[in-house]
DNA sequence: AAGCAATCGTTTGATGTCAAACAAATTATT
DNA sequence: AATAATTTGTTTGACATCAAACGATTGCTT
């Protein structure tokens, strides 16, 4: 649905509707872009910055398939993005005690440092992002982009069938 | 900036302005997924519907490069789609007349069927996705959209030293 | 005209993502 | 206890994306 970021107006839609969906996946997209931006300063993707902040906020024991389920990536993924943290020597998998299967996931010092070194930068670049929103704005474009995920996510097991009879 | 997906509420943050990244990032990811699994259906990928698209609408004489501007995508990226979509005979790369370094890329008849089947149902997705929300909502949310893109466009330069300083 | 600079499309290499299949381990059922 | 079902992490294969470098071509400057 990220379709065509072309915010350009020879718009084959001109119905609020689609370009709703334009502006948000575009949005969206920039500051996925400034995000990247700043992470590459760090040696880091933003997948695994992710981890990295999703750890230090979670420090529970915490296995491959919580992280997956917490930052909404498969399994396949998480293992992925592990290998190149733990390269890095800032993350660990742990064994976990009386569970062959699993694995616990933590930072280690270096990971801890790393991130809390990257962590005011991220804050900063939010709030410059979202300068000259006010608190009610924020609201109210966050309770619109509520309602959209709620109807998006009811389509997402509809195949072309069903589309055509609804 | 896609960052951390995870909306739970154990949230680090707190303040509005990072809930509304996260929102922005999230919903763009659940469109993003609805988009997916549609094309699916017709053995398209996001980006290569999103050339398909792009040609239909604007059939002008469209190099590579221009495609990429418009879809703000690199030329790398978009050779790699356009070979895929020259393989699938979905559209051709033609000589440019005194031009030997680019290609018009046109939508064959195979391609130009193929995404007119597939538009209607997008465009079904995309209505069901904004489902309830009316004109003047849909319009506010751009708005407060538009606000975010272009104050994070600003960010997009922007090194830790200067960050630092501002 | 000659030479330098910019542009076009491609390639390479790295990353992330998913779906699907797998082995190993754990849990549930019978 | 034995078997079936589920879960966990990994691998494989396909795709997209980017940055950086490259050759070919075109444009600009002098």
């Amino acid at each position: 649905m990220s379709l065509d970021r072309e915010l350009n107006l020879e718009a084959p839609f001109k119905d609020p509707q689609h370009e709703t969906v334009l502006n948000i996946v575009r949005t969206a997209s920039v500051l996925a872009g400034v995000g990247d931006q700043l992470f590459r300063q760090f040696d880091l993707t933003e997948a695994q910055f992710n981890v990295l902040f999703s750890l230090k906020y979670n420090p529970q024991q915490v296995t491959q398939t919580d992280l997956g389920r917490r930052l909404v990536v498969t399994r396949a993924s998480i293992t992925s993005v592990l290998d190149k943290l733990e390269a890095k020597g800032l993350v660990e998998r742990q064994d976990v005690p009386n569970n062959r299967r699993s694995y616990h996931v933590v930072l280690t010092e270096k990971g801890k440092a790393l991130v809390d070194e990257v962590e005011p930068h991220y804050r900063r670049r939010v709030h410059q992002a979202l300068d000259g929103m006010d608190e009610r704005e924020c609201r109210q474009l966050i309770r619109l982009l509520e309602r959209v995920r709620v109807q998006a996510s009811l389509l997402q097991d509809e195949d072309v069938e069903n589309s055509r009879a609804g």
